[in-house]
DNA sequence: TAGATTGTTAATCGATTAACAATC
DNA sequence: TAGATTGTTAATCGATTAACAATC
């Protein structure tokens, strides 16, 4: 690894000024930009713009501020977006083609999106073996071997609760280590492993809190 | 409102513990959970459980634990899911339509399942006036009227991020204050508005810095 | 040079954990 | 009663903000 123990909150943001940079550079006319200016742009002050950005190493120049073009590259980078990431969606209900759609759209219309769903994994045989989008659907046992040919690194799960911790007990198995989980359980995996959930069900619900104010 | 200044932080994790407690109560074989148990299957720990929950009151018996059915109950009613909440669904294109799906079978299935989406609105004059799953497809200059009519009090946007802005700005008018977004955009509402991110785009990127260690 | 803004250190703030008296 | 577990206070940890010397 690169940068040692760089915390979650940190990682979490690297994505939203890398969102901001994205558009001035393809905008074209700002070439610089102030702690202050993405800070504002991203939604987080401009001090710890500077120190979330620090953690990776000396990317701005005092009293000037940041090279957009640059400092746009550099993140891209940091967040392995510079070369293309093999995706797998497993489990293409509704939510699992909504997602493949999506993201070839994305990738389709900008050629600097690296994120590429490249193969799909169901259960239900009367899917398997057929195209959707383009791509054809695989059964789950065959994840490790469509992992290595395909050289897939990350996996966006989309099946019922109740098979997700299977399911990504496989992903471990084949080797993918950054998982995305879109099903309502509570989900384990081991230490190296990353999983982060979207839990559409969650959110609603906390946000139904704030409906008694 | 009934309690003052309670942190996103915690009611971030009360739908972790009404899950659980769904769970139990359900199964109906645990009566009695103690916040060592409740924390482990919610994977929180026992000490910050309870003192979550004493934010609202005191749920527990010393020296026995929390009763899960009456746990549940209140942190229905803390939730505001112990009422029907009416959702609007704004922007039906795939992604869209595999939220109403989901939340169709999903209240449907389980009786207990408080927020059900009612109202489907987007732009395109081809949608209008046609019907998705059993609901029709509003122009989203009635949104007001629609949210008025049907005591909508949440909605969910899944727009093009150039129309999202927009859209919120709207519901924000028609007086709805909790909304979860899907576009990925910055998006900016007044005071005493809710809106909580769900930006599939942004938790990919993030994770891809995972794939560098 | 004078003005601006970085990178970094110190101060503050808030959230989590540890500990334990109260009590079921 | 003895054992267990809550509710709560104090201690710790970590993240954010403020401040400023360095320097472009």
């Amino acid at each position: 690894m690169r940068w040692k123990k760089i915390s979650d909150a940190v990682v979490r943001r690297l994505p939203l000024y890398l969102r901001v940079l994205e558009e001035a550079y393809h905008s074209g006319d700002v070439k610089l930009m102030s702690s202050q200016e993405l800070g504002e742009r991203a939604g987080v002050s401009p001090a710890l713009v500077r120190k979330d950005l620090a953690w990776f190493g000396e990317f701005g120049k005092q009293g000037v501020g940041y090279e957009v073009r640059y400092l746009r590259e550099e993140l891209r980078k940091i967040l392995n977006l510079d070369r293309e990431i093999r995706v797998a969606v497993i489990g293409v209900g509704s939510l699992g083609h909504a997602l493949v759609r999506y993201n070839q759209q994305r990738y389709r219309e900008d050629q600097h999106f690296n994120l590429h769903v490249v193969a799909l994994f169901d259960a239900d045989p009367a899917k398997i073996h057929t195209r959707l989008d383009g791509l054809m659907i695989h059964p789950i046992d065959t994840l490790a071997e469509v992992t290595r040919r395909e050289g897939l690194q990350m996996a966006i799960v989309t099946v019922p609760a109740s098979a997700a911790q299977q399911v990504v007990d496989r992903c471990v198995e084949a080797g993918i280590r950054a998982i995305l989980n879109f099903a309502p359980a509570k989900l384990t995996v081991p230490e190296g492993v990353h999983l982060a959930n979207a839990d559409v069900s969650l959110e609603l619900q906390r946000l139904a809190y704030y409906l008694g104010e």
